[in-house]
DNA sequence: CATTTTCCATACGGTTGCGTATTGACATTC
DNA sequence: GAATGTCAATACGCAACCGTATGGAAAATG
């Protein structure tokens, strides 16, 4: 029952694998290759064993995927209520997200494929499930500065696919996604432009319209 | 010579197919399932033929891949200039962008699915070069308009993410890329929020700063 | 210390999909 | 109309993976 090691190639702590050693090597090839990429034989011989190991912790190869998506949701929603939703004000919690969706997070990564990988059923249903959780709580905090239902709707929609946009621009451009300083004035950019009270939007509307 | 019937199955005009035709039948896969769905034989089936014509016109997988990305990018790039390129006013060239991203195109699913497939180096280099095309479209736009360069930078990369981010968002949450009149809402929702003059952006700043 | 449980190695069968080799039908050209 | 070129069917080898079957080593259990 001690069981801690963390690291992939550690035959100094662990002379045995457990579920959670399998969840976690198959999250990183996920974040990096997408779910298309998950075989069992690779991913044993990342973890120094072979496909014998696996069938006995796991039925198959689906049962493995679902199993390491249920985990990368729950520390995901552990992440975000310890950091964000536990932000009073609404306008903080709002700046706290976005800052949050800059930090280079392996989360964020496996999002990202998630979206690629959307084909299989399983993938989609977590995928939408934690869109729409996301999505809720963007929207309560837009509806907690004054905007209506509606507004909020469409604002946390928009916010939201920026921080989507955001994921697959930077590993397009750069090819990974790191952190530095023209992110974080980039991140204020955003900030700024998508986080205001709700009158400031017919403002711009009208602007924009008279144009 | 005589060959333009674009249907797939069609062996009434045509008697043998030519390049074009596995170029479009693999798009339409690409848009639909992605890169890595492209399957020879697959492919094959729905032309109605065997491995034995595609080995003829193609040299390998890649060569169908890169083909068939090459005529997307030029049909994307023809419908850009026609539709986006020709506005002179740079509030409406940007108006008309956004709401040409929402129009259910192949084309822009194809771009999402690559965001996806982009282990391959033959399809990162494609989709880099294309964003960063499209990213140098709008920064213009945004200059034109009187936003300084690193303004015009920011507020490009911004409009850009809405738009990967949209589409992503649209096939996670309604399982498809459809139009309806909620979008056509959030169209002008999204223009109001990120097309104005560049003096609103500090005003929104420090509304959020001051909070 | 004998036995059971835990965990893994090895070997096998089956499927999918790529690429090649060979042959053939049909049209074009000389 | 014989030779050549175009396009496609068929058969084959090969590699990657999945999942199963089976046996074995080491640890836990009695």
């Amino acid at each position: 029952m001690m069981k801690q090691s963390k690291s992939v190639n550690d035959n100094t702590k662990k002379k045995s694998l457990n579920p959670k050693d399998w969840e976690l090597a198959t999250l990183e090839v996920i974040a990096n290759q997408g779910v298309s990429a998950v075989a069992v034989e690779t991913i044993a011989k990342v973890l120094g064993v072979t496909k014998g190991s696996f069938y006995w912790h796991f039925t198959n190869r689906k049962d493995l995927i679902v199993a390491a998506l249920k985990r990368w949701r729950k520390e995901d929603n552990k992440v975000i209520s310890k950091r964000v939703l536990s932000v009073s004000d609404p306008y903080e919690r709002l700046k706290t997200w976005f800052l949050l969706s800059s930090e280079p997070f392996q989360s964020h990564l496996i999002y990202a494929t998630l979206l690629a990988d959307r084909q299989h059923s399983y993938v989609s249903k977590v995928l939408k499930e934690v869109t729409i959780e996301r999505l809720n709580h963007l929207q309560q905090c837009y509806q907690d500065i004054g905007y209506t239902e509606t507004q909020a709707k469409q604002q946390s929609l928009l916010a939201y696919s920026v921080y989507v946009g955001y994921l697959h621009m930077t590993k397009t451009l750069h090819g990974q996604f790191k952190h530095d300083d023209n992110i974080d004035q980039y991140v204020q950019h955003v900030a700024g432009q998508l986080i205001h009270p709700p009158e400031s939007i017919s403002i711009n509307l009208n602007t924009v319209e008279s144009e």
